[in-house]
RNA sequence: CGGAGUGUGGUGUAACGGCUAACAUGCCUGCUUUGGGAGCAGGUGACUCAGGGUUCGAAUCCCUGCACUCCGACCA
């Protein structure tokens, strides 16, 4: 993309009315821009990040067997009432809204009584499983007070997977499988050192451990003790004599930190399918309750933690894995229609690049090249032809180097 | 939801109860410039969040509302 044709532009200094590193910098680089409180949009930049995530996630997802679909925002009452999930008092963080009749309606906070209700149209039989269905979509909820940017919003974006197994055996298997998986997505955002599956309270429906992914992180609101040696942490919530003995750990070997939840997975036993009464026929005739998964990843919130955990004095600093582009392209005095040509025959080998081609000053480009952390600088000026090339940074880099355009496609690839 | 704080051009800030609300930045015009947020000149842009009140006089003091931020509580 040309740069000059983006509409979004830089801001050398932050609104007022946000503290959070990571929403000055998204905002003042022109990545997200605040609706409300706890309410972001995703501008062109922000959103071919988001996008890259949702790749990434989609792909594991797909990867340990998930379908994916798409739910509906809307609810309707009464799938709720069944698992006593409707009236405020047990769940506060509803947003409500009625049809012009009056019929009140739910706006999504999460889905296991939609997708539950959905699923058993299709599930009667032991051969209809083990399911696994997921969806990436906006999550609403009602929070008392939005913080920290995109780590705590009232709209968000969240990857929601349900799994139904047959036995306690199977859904284990799956259970397994699918936190594998998460270890497989942080890892390739760049978080997968600092991202702790750990151990957390399993919620009012079981007996058994919830698994958070807490990534490490002075910004994080959790507090979660951590041992580095097993790569394994507990929330504080469980954190005791008791629980830990029935890990197999012991306080010596935890360090406390700061955790943000990226991630969680829950046993949800047989409580939604049993009060939805979606169950399955097993080869002798008989009916059988179905045990359920879940398994969530906040999208956003990890574009604000990828974009915070990584910044420096200067700016984003994306990985590449999920950058809003591969290579920005900066175009220095009269050299457009060598950065044209070089634009081009980059995009030609796939590559994507945006090219900043904008009548501005060096020192600003820089700046804003710094500031949108794209991960590889590359510079076409009439002092780095003159000197043999192009110049080529990378965006962690303090200093780049000369190089030839071949030598860049040969970096590239 | 309890506590604290803040609302002034697009953005960031300033202004004792008293001149036509100031400065920087952005944006527009022209010229010059082109390797770390360039220079000069001219221009644009604010009923000071909303509503009420006190006062000869309110951005400034008081009340109500709304919005935003932070601390806490909450957070399938």
């Amino acid at each position: 993309m040309r740069q000059s044709h983006l509409f979004t532009k830089t801001r050398k200094e932050a609104p007022s009315d946000e503290t959070s590193k990571n929403a000055q910098l998204l905002i003042r680089a022109g990545f997200i821009h605040k609706e409300m409180a706890g309410v972001y949009a995703y501008l062109p930049l922000g959103m071919r990040v988001l996008e890259n995530i949702k790749k990434i996630v989609r792909e594991e997802m797909n990867n340990v067997g998930g379908q994916e679909l798409m739910m509906t925002t809307l609810q309707p009452k009464d799938i709720w009432e069944k698992t006593d999930r409707w009236d405020d008092k047990k769940v506060d963080n509803w947003f409500k809204t009625a049809l012009k009749n009056g019929t009140e309606l739910g706006v999504g906070l999460t889905h296991e009584e939609p997708i539950v209700d959905a699923i058993g149209e299709y599930i009667n039989s032991y051969k209809d499983l083990p399911v696994m269905v997921y969806q990436i979509q906006n999550k609403f909820r009602n929070e008392l007070r939005a913080k920290s940017g995109l780590l705590r919003g009232r709209e968000f974006v969240m990857k929601d997977m349900y799994s139904f197994a047959r036995t306690q055996e199977e859904h284990e298997e799956i259970y397994e499988r699918v936190a594998e998986s998460y270890h497989k997505v942080y890892a390739r955002l760049g978080l997968g050192d600092i991202t702790y599956r750990t151990y957390a309270d399993g919620g009012i429906f079981t007996k058994r451990f919830s698994d958070e992914f807490q990534t490490l992180s002075d910004m994080g609101e959790d507090t979660v003790y951590v041992s580095e040696s097993k790569k394994i942490a507990v929330n504080k919530e469980v954190y005791t004599d008791e629980n830990l003995a029935k890990v197999g750990l012991t306080k010596d070997e935890l360090v406390e930190r700061k955790g943000v939840e990226v991630g969680n997975i829950f046993p949800l036993e047989t409580k939604y399918t049993d009060a939805l009464d979606v169950h399955f026929m097993d080869n002798a005739g008989a009916k059988q309750p179905i045990i359920m998964g879940c398994y969530g990843i906040g999208v956003s919130r990890l574009v604000g933690v990828i974009a915070e955990h990584f910044a420096d004095d200067k700016g984003l600093v994306w990985p590449e894995s999920i950058a809003p582009f591969r290579v920005h392209l900066i175009q220095l005095g009269n050299t457009a229609d060598k950065a044209t040509a070089l634009y081009e025959s980059l995009i030609k080998k796939g590559t994507e690049v945006l090219l900043d081609d904008r009548d501005a000053g060096a020192g600003s480009k820089f700046a804003d090249a710094d500031l949108i952390g794209i991960p590889y600088r590359v510079v076409i000026s009439d002092k780095s032809l003159e000197r043999g090339g192009l110049e080529f940074k990378k965006r962690s880099d303090a200093e780049g180097a000369i190089i030839t355009e071949e030598e860049l496609f040969d970096r590239l690839k």
